[in-house]
RNA sequence: GGGAAGAUGGCUGAGCGGUCAAAAGCAACAGACUGUAAAUCUGUCGACAUAUGUCUACGUAGGUUCAAAUCCUGCUCUUCCCA
């Protein structure tokens, strides 16, 4: 089913290729000649497991945000319904949501798709809810329309899905279930949506060939499944942890400073990539960062981390978390970024503050303190029996090379 | 419906009456070296407490015992096998 890539004509996928967005498509040429015309719809889903997108959802993200450039209309859904059902691409079924959590998340998500799409004038993207379809849907009328043309032989060579039945470990009908959700999702968004086109990361590619298929058997269109690569660190390490955090997309999860910083922080390696894939910065400009060897590269880091955080949190707040991360590294001050923690008495100790302005608990505090791992201002904390007063002016508190907090 | 096994700290997973806040690995955090990188080495990794102390924790509710993650009973959930 997969093609070797031909050359491009459509300007959608000329840019993905040189960017590095494709993986697998079902036709790579029967694709290229859909988008050749603008106008065409593609969708995207993620089920709301969090209430927030994180980094390591962006990659498919950013190629709706290329589609739409090009002319052509996203429609993201939001996958209300599936997250009752769970995609068993885990080992062991996931714990059932309640409907509050679902909804709340799905909220959530809307929030971090509308940083990077755009739902208004031409070509305007749709957000949807597969729960709205499924919701009221009747068991027997889906068992009648989806189960007769459903193989179970099929099913059962989907490879999450053998993985599951080879390792002997539990799969239930539930989780059995899903892939006939996300082909349905298909369907409906066609007749809708004249949508033909499904884009997904890589690890959906067995769920989404389905919608092809029927597709074809319910409104007699060719449809494409186009998938995005899984972005991954040299060293296997997933993508997308930030200080221990994940690396979320909506700034109530994550500052847009620690947003920054998450992209100033990354492996060399990665440089190119992450600037290839989160950033629309021109090719010929992404080739003489990627030229930029040893400690030069920090250059490439700071336009990555600037672009990136520009794209998500807008450019004020990219600009001012690279000024804040200039001033505090390079040049020794406090910048505007930095939390701030106001010492609520005349004194305090070093312990009862750190773990205040920290979120950390006094004894984290007083092992990090003997690990060296305190300082404030320039000098290193020795012992926790010290009192801090309060200062004249802000002082930079730091728990490691980089969290650091402003003592007022 | 019958039978068997299991539920341990962020995860994997040992422990099977005291020496258990619980091995080991992973993840994470910190230190050294550096470039706010990687690799490497070192340390930390339930909470509280100015060390050896207290509390909370081994699915849940009880019980046996001087003493339980470890034994017994009920309950909940999970898996496997047979029908």
């Amino acid at each position: 089913m997969t093609q070797t890539k031909p050359k491009f004509k459509s300007e959608f996928l000329r840019e993905m290729e040189a960017r590095g967005f494709l993986n697998q498509c079902s036709d790579f040429e029967g694709l290229d000649k859909h988008f050749a015309t603008p106008g065409r719809t593609a969708y995207l889903g993620c089920d709301p497991t969090a209430d927030s997108l994180h980094i390591g959802h962006l990659v498919p993200v950013m190629m709706m945000r290329w589609l739409q450039k090009f002319g052509h209309r996203p429609i993201l859904l939001v996958g209300g319904a599936t997250a009752h059902i769970g995609d068993p691409d885990k080992d062991e079924e996931r714990p059932m949501m309640t409907l509050e959590t679902i909804q709340k998340n799905s909220e959530g998500l809307k929030r971090s798709y509308e940083k990077f799409i755009r739902f208004a004038g031409d070509n305007a993207a749709v957000m949807v809810d597969n729960y709205e379809w499924f919701k009221d849907m009747n068991y027997l009328w889906f068992l009648r329309e989806m189960g007769t043309i459903t193989s179970v032989n099929k099913l059962l060579t989907l490879d999450r899905i053998k993985r599951r039945l080879d390792a002997d470990l539990h799969l239930s009908f539930l989780e059995l279930n899903y892939p006939l959700f996300q082909s349905y999702d298909f369907l409906e968004l066609y007749k809708k949506y004249n949508c033909d086109v499904q884009i997904c990361g890589s690890d959906q590619w067995g769920n989404a060939i389905g919608g092809i298929d029927l597709l074809r058997r319910k409104a007699n269109t060719d449809a494409f499944v186009l998938t995005a690569p899984i972005l991954a660190a040299p060293n296997g390490k997933k993508m997308g942890k930030s200080e221990g955090n994940a690396a979320w997309i909506n700034d109530d999860k994550l500052s847009s400073y620690d947003y920054y910083q998450y992209f100033r922080n990354v492996d060399d390696a990665m440089v190119e990539k992450m600037l290839l894939t989160f950033t629309e910065l021109p090719l010929a400009e992404i080739a003489r960062l990627e030229k930029l060897r040893g400690a030069d590269i920090n250059e490439a880091k700071k336009v990555l981390a600037f672009e990136a955080t520009k794209l998500c949190r807008g450019v004020d707040a990219a600009n001012s978390a690279a000024t804040t991360a200039q001033t505090t590294f390079e040049s020794g001050g406090i910048g505007a970024d930095i939390p701030e923690y106001t010492i609520p008495a005349e004194e305090i100790s070093i312990v009862d503050l750190a773990a205040a302005a920290f979120g950390e608990s006094k004894s984290e505090i007083r092992r990090a303190i003997a690990a060296g791992a305190i300082s404030l201002g320039d000098t290193k904390i020795e012992n926790d029996k010290v009192i801090v007063a309060r200062p004249v002016r802000p002082v930079l508190l730091s728990f490691g090379k980089k969290k650091k907090v402003a003592i007022k």
